[in-house]
DNA sequence: AAGTCTAGTATTGGATCCAATATCCGTGAT
DNA sequence: ATCACGGATATTGGATCCAATACTAGACTT
């Protein structure tokens, strides 16, 4: 007996996965004011919870606030998304490196395990399991380096952007690259090669940018 | 007429400075549970505030959560505050860079502006003027970045740390030091060198972290 | 005696209601 | 006509109350 759509715990996150999808997807336009009211009722919750997941996204930098003034959609044009590529390359490089000169075997093992699952979804063309598989996968790599502070920054940045990357794996030609891409960087790991995992790496999330350049819908 | 403490305009804000404060001193062992009810009584606020304060908490890494079981006081260590500066130094160097190619005369102008400041601070013996001012200064030199996500970030990490910074603006020597590293950036950067004003400013960086494993105490 | 189920309790999650603040618009003075 | 002032309204901020979940302890079974 499968659950449909299962509805996360608590209702902030069902309300804060909702609306990153309403901001990312342009829904909710940028520089609008969110009307809490109005939106809280859209998902049948209260303000509350509605609040709370406001502020996480505050964090993200998806929506801005002011005091006694609320939130408003944080403009996110193509340039905003390449700065948020351009900062994740800083720390995702930094976490590759670290990672390559700390990775144990059994991490290895943990990454094949990854990526197995990656492919996995790839075989079956499942996107959104895909998409799931993938940040796990990189996660992990990530969680290498031994500073999860860093890790966190990293998944945040993510999270900001989440909504984009499923449009990505729609398409054939870049689930068959981002595998080929992932099994690079991993014999890079392996041979300890922390330059050549970085480039590989930048290459990979250098694509996805491009991807994304094409498909955004372009400022008016 | 002086107002002896400015409260913030919400309650949440009043909560989240207090709760950094409590939390970075170590009033709030790191690992303890937060109880909402105890601590929301403590600051004479309802738990909707102290919630909205936690959330933002959780996005700057000072506390975790889990779902139905609440808020967790996050370790701090020195290894921790290590990682911290460890990725502001990657994310300050890019926006120096970027910074040191983009100033205008009116950017530098509104530098030494801020710079005064600081130095006035400083004749004062005012510490906590200097600290804010000080914190203006480098805001407003990552901002001649152009990247205003990249501005965020930095400032999150700042927000996570400010309570330790304080600390360090006490000691006389450190003030000095400061203005003479503030005046070789502003050199650095009037003269287009980038290289120079990332060094000036990793040093600068630098010597706040060797004062706070100083001062720091350290864990058991 | 060990483990499991169950009732009770503590704590968080969320809804509703009221208060405080900002915005908007009309009125009046200059 | 323009600006300042003031009240009405929309919207956010916060407090209280109730519901849902997780933890605890005790009884019962084996």
């Amino acid at each position: 007996m499968t659950v449909q759509h299962r509805r996360p715990p608590t209702a902030q996150q069902f309300v804060l996965d909702e609306l990153r999808r309403a901001i990312t997807s342009g829904r909710l336009r940028p520089g609008a004011p969110i009307r809490q009211d109005v939106v809280a009722e859209e998902f049948g919750v209260s303000r509350v919870p509605l609040r709370e997941a406001l502020k996480t996204l505050q964090g993200e930098g998806l929506v801005t606030y002011r005091a006694h003034r609320g939130y408003y959609v944080e403009e996110l044009s193509l340039d905003d998304l390449r700065e948020v590529y351009r900062i994740r390359t800083l720390l995702e490089e930094e976490a590759v490196r670290r990672a390559a000169a700390r990775v144990t075997a059994a991490d290895l093992a943990a990454l094949d395990r990854a990526e197995d699952e990656v492919e996995r979804a790839a075989q079956a063309g499942d996107v959104l399991a895909m998409a799931a598989a993938n940040r796990a996968f990189h996660m992990a790599l990530y969680e290498c380096a031994g500073m999860p502070r860093l890790v966190r920054l990293i998944r945040t940045l993510w999270d900001a952007t989440d909504a984009y990357r499923s449009i990505y794996y729609g398409e054939n030609v870049n689930r068959e690259r981002v595998i080929g891409e992932h099994r690079a960087a991993l014999a890079a790991l392996r041979a300890g090669d922390a330059d050549e995992a970085v480039r590989v790496l930048d290459v990979h999330r250098a694509h996805a940018v491009t991807a994304l350049e094409r498909l955004m819908p372009e400022p008016a």
